[in-house]
DNA sequence: CCTAACTCTGAACGATGTTCAGCATTAAAC
DNA sequence: GTTTAATGCTGAACATCGTTCAGAGTTAGG
């Protein structure tokens, strides 16, 4: 048995509280400590430092990603890889502002292996998996960049994000008649529908 | 005219000198103002803080890509894109440790502006061109991340690269096979011909 | 009962971005 | 030529950040 007194926290229920303090705009290991009811240093003896939280965090959140759908036997190739992809990104998006510390790090995690050892079950040339991943991570870090900058507003629903897009895009028609001409295209760069159908594109190459 | 002192720097060699901490690992506004002889206060005579040396930094990184090789009409739709496509890869990952910073913020950027308008002169469907500046950004981005976590050393020729992963990957080959068995490929995720490999697939489906 | 392992507090350390009063410098106004 | 106003920069400070650590308190094994 363990000797010295009862943890007052557990790891787990630290890194929903960091993942709460991600999603409202900083991780601050004060802000941490108040939200779990120690001390800072305190939070030293779950984890060595600030870095294995975030580590440990976004390795759980690609975790929350249902490998199933990929190793679904029932369904064509290419739709075991779009309904994966399209999970994905939906369990990334709902925290927007860790998708950075996932694209920076935890590709090297047993996480990341295992969805890349399913990933080739379905696509058997690494190449070509590789490419699905570069545009589906590609895809969802360009989306999830467009929410950080904005405050610490709860994610808005993507409607509103593309409608919001739209009236902000504004540009000279003399200097850009091609952009402008897109525009409304544009707005949706941040849509499922447009995440899919470059999906599909380029599962049709490979 | 302006009347108090002369300038002791100006915002150009300010930006140099930014970039170079950024390679070296950390761009700090105290080392900024030693690198230029300043004290950290005066910095904010030439930006209004730190987010806006970072912008104005990757923006002129973006402009350094040679926009003429997209332009260049005497070549097809995708030799231009895929030489374009080459020199932004090359001009941006010789400072990778800036690469996330564009990726995040630029991209609402004048400079930006140009590049998406000249991708639609090559690519009209605006679909076609987000789809592959989600390729181009996500390839880039994904390389990028993986030289951020290595020490302050210079950026590694690809070759060695290449090597390094090799070698420092290692998987159990019962719990990963597939994984195991593609390694080679894998350790070359980052090489120039697995960039344009995926690239050329991707345009040949648009 | 004692000891060793463990958790947590409270205070501190160094480093960070940023602000600001004051001084020096220069061009314009008179 | 003298005054005035604007500008550049210093030096010191502020709040906040991640992290460390001596010590107090708590628990189980010997």
């Amino acid at each position: 048995m363990k000797r010295g007194p009862q943890r007052s926290a557990n790891p787990e229920a630290l890194l929903d509280a960091a993942l709460e303090l991600i999603d409202a705009g900083r991780l601050t290991m004060r802000a941490l400590a108040a939200q779990v009811n120690l001390t800072p240093g305190a939070l030293y003896t779950y984890f060595p430092d600030r870095a294995a939280i975030v580590t440990a965090l976004t390795d759980r959140l690609l975790g929350a990603a249902d490998l199933g759908l990929l190793e679904d036997t029932t369904r064509t190739r290419d739709e075991r890889i779009v309904t994966f992809a399209l999970n994905l990104r939906e369990v990334l998006m709902r925290h927007p502002r860790a998708v950075p510390s996932i694209l920076g790090a935890a590709f090297t995690g047993p996480v990341a292996l295992r969805v890349g050892e399913s990933l080739l079950g379905a696509l058997p040339d690494p190449r070509a998996a590789y490419t699905v991943m570069v545009y589906v991570l590609g895809a969802i870090a360009l989306e999830a960049a467009e929410i950080e900058e904005a405050g610490p507003d709860a994610v808005a629903p993507e409607a509103q994000r593309i409608a919001a897009r739209r009236s902000a895009f504004v540009v000279d028609p003399e200097a850009f008649p091609r952009t402008h001409a897109a525009a409304d295209v544009i707005a949706a760069y941040v849509s499922t529908e447009q995440f899919r159908w470059g999906l599909e594109r380029v599962l049709s190459a490979l």
